[in-house]
DNA sequence: GCTCTTTGTGTCATTTTAACACTTTCAAAT
DNA sequence: ATTTGAAAGTGTTAAAATGACACAAAGAGC
């Protein structure tokens, strides 16, 4: 009897803890980040995606879940960023409406686990006719303003990538398998919001063994065509054997 | 009326979020934390300090209650390391017990977010008269095994300490106000756990000029005494204006 | 075949790093 | 007074990494 009643308490969600999720995509030109929108009486309203966790899952499962309820992608770089917990965080007037039309319980006190993930963008184009919610690549620097304190996640996220680009390459979660030198590059310029040398860039790049190139260039472009390279995880996991942990950019 | 009910509802522990601390010291030879102990049927059992959140407090708040109901110490350099959300991170047999004792809902699914905190050592000595519950410094490395999902949080602390040390100067927080470069120099390779050469370390911090030479020397040491030095956070923060963020350690 | 656009490449001066050993200064012991 | 033990403090050199910088090559479109 008391295995029943823990089995029913294990579907409910629980109302004092949420995830969020900052999913970051690369137009080979700048950064993005994937929000869902709202209709609000002024304009629109962007929020992160996010939702409460169940009593039975894990944080990382929950985040997963959120992912893959949006986009349908499964095994994405995800990690954590931390967990928000002002006590005011959603008690912001113009987000209360909207609390309540998709909260059982929308005064409840709620924290949540921030996430980010790196998604590959021609894996999602959100669709107007997409099924659910819908969602939308904004780019990352024209964001004022977000629900909640879902602004402040924005930025410690961002700052979480820069950071973490910089001792491990998960850029390359944000490429196609195959992908150019110049477009790894203006990766890394527009993570690390300043300008790199092309030439010293490369440089380092080639002579960390990270990448590799294929026997294969760019077709169709207007200019001289591009090598295409692969990331090489065979060389970056020896790399780590020895305690590399800084790309030193 | 309804005030009433929230006014009472605030001052409530929320039975499904904690906060942990792992609170490291540094004795001049090696890294500490502190713990707190219960007698278990098969000998001491060490835990992190932690305990649920209020309804109305900020997560960094509660963070800071727990660390001056522990030590009494207060504006101490505290940081969140991230939740800790596994569903049966409470679930082992041996930490059932303590739970009842100390928990009105033992059962409920709890994350718990976990905090580092750097304190000097001489600011607290816990002593066998302390007030609460007993506190115990131990060294880092002889740490096997923690109630609950204790451990894993010390670890993730660790490699945070690690990370973070090589691009902010927080070391200084383990360390007295007056402190020797051969101090300094031994707390970095405690931290990093790795020797560091002693004139390229001094040199480098030397270099950055983040720290000031006193007028003043050890004294009473059966040895050359000493210079002493002082963290330069003038300097310091000169150096962050220029986009500073590593130590090269 | 001309134009446009992006790719791809090398050198040099400067700075940073890693490796390495001996003298100095004090307290304590004799 | 002298010796001993223990940690402090100090400089050079070779190798590697960095930052600054400019022009020829390749393809598509006209």
């Amino acid at each position: 009897m008391r295995k029943e009643i823990k089995k029913n308490a294990a579907l409910e969600l629980n109302p004092n803890v949420s995830v969020d999720c900052v999913i970051f995509g690369f137009d080979f030109d700048k950064l993005n980040v994937l929000v869902i929108n709202r209709d609000s009486i002024d304009g629109v309203q962007w929020a992160l995606p996010g939702n409460l966790i169940y009593d039975d899952e894990h944080l990382d499962q929950a985040a997963n879940r959120v992912l893959a309820e949006l986009t349908g992608l499964q095994h994405i770089y995800l990690e954590q960023i931390g967990a928000f917990g002002d006590p005011n965080r959603i008690s912001k007037e113009s987000d209360r409406s909207w609390l309540q039309s998709i909260r059982s319980q929308p005064e409840a006190r709620v924290i949540t686990v921030a996430y980010f993930s790196l998604v590959k963008m021609e894996d999602y184009q959100p669709q107007a006719s997409s099924f659910a919610k819908s969602a939308e690549w904004i780019p990352v620097n024209e964001i004022r303003e977000l629900a909640f304190d879902h602004f402040d996640i924005l930025q410690t996220a961002k700052s979480r990538l820069k950071q973490m680009i910089k001792i491990r390459p998960i850029g390359f979660n944000l490429l196609p398998e195959k992908f150019t030198l110049s477009q790894l590059h203006k990766l890394y310029e527009s993570i690390l919001d300043k300008p790199l040398d092309k030439r010293n860039f490369r440089r380092k790049i080639q002579k960390l063994n990270i990448v590799m190139s294929l026997e294969e260039k760019q077709s169709g472009v207007p200019h001289k065509p591009s090598q295409l390279f692969m990331f090489d995880k065979e060389h970056y996991l020896l790399l780590t054997q020895n305690g590399f942990d800084n790309f030193g950019f």
